[in-house]
DNA sequence: CTGTAAAGC
DNA sequence: GCTTTACAG
């Protein structure tokens, strides 16, 4: 008890410096990752930061329903990420590049307070973003995450960029251009054991429907080379199938 | 902070 | 039309 009343304490310090230190997670697991690399943690979402390419290579948050209503004001400017030692992107980096500074946790998920939503304005939650794919079929697809969330109770996502080599790059510090993005999603409760994941090329959607870029969370494993909900087991079938049907469901 | 703009509801 | 996603000056 005395322990949680102290780091509460250092939590409201160094709040305007730093990320409040209280994680505020139920039983999220990241991605599985080399032993090299370090996993960091806000307190809404934990994401590993990739220095060759100078983004996150995925960032890994719940989502549940009653997240997704709020008020918390969106931020105007995005933050440097000081859990980032080595330093990630800046603003210099995306002046004047021709893309957008997309978020990969939506702002839109974490309008419930305003830590949340600093959070999703640090640039370890940013990669560039065609504008058209930005503001069109990749912000459809975050609004029909919400709509899972709201329907289903509480979600687990996973989302990011592809990471390939000899990627294109923007910006002083050499921020590579990711070709796709992708999302990972996993319902599991008592009644439900539902996972489906959605890989976009970074461009321009055509007006079709989303779950044409849907496959399983297995498939999107093989062309990420990520091991996205480990807590499910390798033998899993949730992560062998997918029920476009289910998820439309739930939209 | 103001103006502009595309996408999609 | 309005909102959300932004960028430029």
């Amino acid at each position: 008890m005395k322990h949680a009343l102290i780091s509460l304490l250092i939590c409201w310090l160094f709040f305007t410096a730093h990320s409040c230190s209280v994680k505020h997670y139920g039983a999220l697991q990241w991605p599985q990752v080399d032993k090299q690399e370090e996993v960091l943690c806000h307190s809404y979402y934990c994401f590993i930061y990739d220095t060759n390419h100078m983004q996150s290579r995925w960032l890994a948050y719940e989502l549940a329903g009653e997240m997704t209503t709020g008020d918390a004001r969106r931020s105007s400017r995005f933050f440097e990420d000081s859990l980032v030692l080595r330093g990630t992107a800046n603003d210099d980096d995306y002046r004047g590049s021709g893309y957008d500074r997309g978020h990969l946790v939506p702002a839109g998920d974490m309008v419930f307070n305003d830590t949340a939503m600093r959070e999703s304005f640090f640039y370890s939650n940013v990669s560039p973003q065609v504008p058209a794919f930005n503001r069109g079929i990749w912000k459809r697809l975050e609004e029909n995450v919400r709509n899972y969330a709201q329907n289903l109770g509480m979600i687990y996502v996973v989302t990011g960029p592809v990471l390939d080599d000899d990627l294109p790059v923007i910006g002083g510090s050499n921020v590579s251009v990711p070709a796709y993005f992708y999302k990972a999603i996993l319902v599991q409760n008592d009644s439900l054991n539902e996972a489906i994941a959605f890989l976009m090329p970074n461009e321009r959607g055509e007006h079709r429907s989303l779950y044409r870029y849907s496959m399983t969370v297995s498939e999107l494993e093989r062309a990420t080379g990520l091991n996205f909900f480990p807590q499910l087991g390798r033998r899993s079938t949730i992560e062998a199938t997918v029920d476009t049907l289910f998820w439309q469901m739930y939209e």
